[in-house]
DNA sequence: GCTAATAGAGAGCGGTGCTCTTGACGAAGG
DNA sequence: CCTTCGTCAAGAGCACCGCTCTCTATTAGC
């Protein structure tokens, strides 16, 4: 009975999973305004209106396929990291750079999704929020630990922050616990440039000027560790 | 004769510029996607089929709306940058900064179809770039001009481009002449940053976490600007 | 063994981009 | 002046889309 039940829900599950993974080829192809419900079912011998027995709508698989985004970059990241010393907190750093990039070039669609612009109509529900910030999470570890650990010495060029920009930096801190707000503002500002730098590569806006991409990204990414205070 | 021409020219032109009215109108409220040009030609009273006389294919109106936006964005910078003091150098950066911020914020589906995801099996041809750069283009005289005017100081934490980058400066320098490498590999840092910046906070990766944007953009600008080497 | 839940099939609605054909109109040339 | 030719709006139609509804067959649980 037990068993039998779990039957069903095992074929079910099997169903689920066959379903999401030609989604995600046809994504990996096509792009996400090329996904269709109907594609999918045809390409599994279903008629399409079968395809609503499992997701309800396109949205709830476009979600479906958020989530598994966020988390295979978070693991790629997580991976990254866990391959450095942990001491070396530049080279961690660099690491996660190396590994955003890395699977944003890998997988431009997923990334485009992740990262790109929002799908009209679409609201991202609650589950995505866990699994979209594993990757800020390692860099959050990353940055307490070398704050922590007192390599992290803050250039003497940035100014500081306003104080109305605390009530935000508490929220982060909840990624890099005991962090000064100074420390918050540019751990954000290297964030976001390390994806500006994604972005612009991958959704063409180096087309016809920059060739050395691997390069110019490692540079880039040394010089925001640095604006960090990260050590050399 | 001539003026008859003109006369059919003149009514072609404004079917066209009525077109790519409405089709910004609903580029502003549904999205790209949610473009349709059954729904401008139904707007216009025409028949959906009439809309093919004057864009072969919706991508062709596409192109057009990215055109105007690229040629909007760019005024808007342009304007932003003429309205300060040729040598307040920061100023001006910062200027150019609020400007596409501002701009973005306005017309996030316009930001979102020049600098978010492409539109898949859409390649942008070749009459979009000059008006691409023209942001760009403004930056790069801010850049050129402080340095000329001596007011360049690069921080001594970012380490210098590797020298195989030198190719690339070299197309960059079209738009900020006779600056030497290391601004250059600066000025993109700062430059990606700025959108990386703009791209997050329109495209919901700050849900949730930081509220007071603009105070944060506004620093984190202050910050990208002492590393490109901009005085205080 | 019977009942109720579940899964698939099929038809159908309104929408999309795009193509092709048809008929009307206006401008240019004999 | 009249004809010819190019342009344009219109309509029908094709293949696709998301999504809903109904009907039937199977299957699980009592």
């Amino acid at each position: 009975m037990n068993a039998s039940r779990t039957a069903r829900e095992r074929v079910r599950a099997e169903l689920i999973r066959e379903i999401t993974d030609i989604a995600r080829r046809h994504l990996a192809t096509e792009g996400a305004t090329g996904l269709s419900l109907r594609a999918v079912a045809r390409e599994m011998g279903m008629v399409s209106s079968a395809i609503y027995r499992y997701f309800p709508s396109r949205d709830d698989l476009l979600t479906a396929l958020i989530i598994d985004g966020y988390n295979a970059l978070g693991e790629a990241v997580e991976h990254a990291d866990a391959a450095c010393a942990r001491d070396d907190f530049t080279g961690r750093w660099l690491a996660v750079c190396r590994a955003v990039r890395a699977w944003a070039l890998a997988h431009p669609h997923e990334y485009a999704l992740l990262y790109g612009s929002p799908v009209p109509g679409y609201a991202a529900p609650q589950d995505t929020v866990a699994p979209a910030v594993r990757d800020t999470a390692v860099y959050g570890r990353i940055v307490a630990d070398a704050h922590h650990a007192g390599r992290l010495t803050p250039p003497p060029i940035c100014p500081s922050p306003p104080a109305i920009l605390a009530q935000d930096a508490e929220v982060v801190r909840s990624l890099m616990p005991d962090v000064p707000d100074d420390v918050v503002a540019r751990a954000i500002v290297a964030w976001t440039g390390l994806f500006g730098m994604v972005s612009f590569e991958l959704f063409g806006q180096f087309n016809n000027t920059i060739t050395h991409r691997a390069e110019l990204f490692e540079h880039n990414m040394a010089c925001l560790a640095r604006l960090l205070g990260l050590p050399e």
